[in-house]
DNA sequence: TCAATGACCTGCC
DNA sequence: GGGCAGGCCATTG
């Protein structure tokens, strides 16, 4: 219950944590910039322990910018509420303008 | 201990 | 061009 290993897991949380507000990024981005092309499934799995850390989750989407991790939040609409807050456009559980906001873990770092 | 699942994405038919 | 299956790592039963 103690990951203290740098394990793909840790390493998600990095990148997670250096998305810059009001922008968001995708599981296969992260996984990608990992070299984990194909880990993309394990990025969103690490999303789990990370709703209580200081990884902003609700920064992070799918490559179809839907927030499919919203269900897994506290309330129905608080990872809605946190983007639109940070000046991200959201539209039923879907991001406005993904591509404008989209946040490339590989170009970016 | 073994097997199955999971906030997904890419590649092949 | 569209649909299907595989794959990755970790956690849970």
């Amino acid at each position: 219950m103690k990951p203290e290993t740098l394990s793909f897991f840790e390493k998600v949380y990095e990148v997670a944590k250096q998305i810059p507000m009001g922008r968001v990024t995708s599981y296969g981005a992260i996984a990608k910039y990992l070299g984990a092309t194909k880990s993309a499934r394990m990025v969103g799995y690490a999303m789990n322990g990370s709703t209580g850390k200081e990884v902003p989750a609700h920064r992070v989407v799918n490559r179809l910018g839907l927030l499919t991790g919203k269900f897994h939040f506290e309330g129905s609409n608080h990872m809605q509420q946190l983007l639109e807050s940070e000046g991200v456009s959201v539209k039923d559980n879907q991001v406005q303008d993904f591509e404008t906001v989209f946040w490339d873990p590989s170009a970016e770092l």
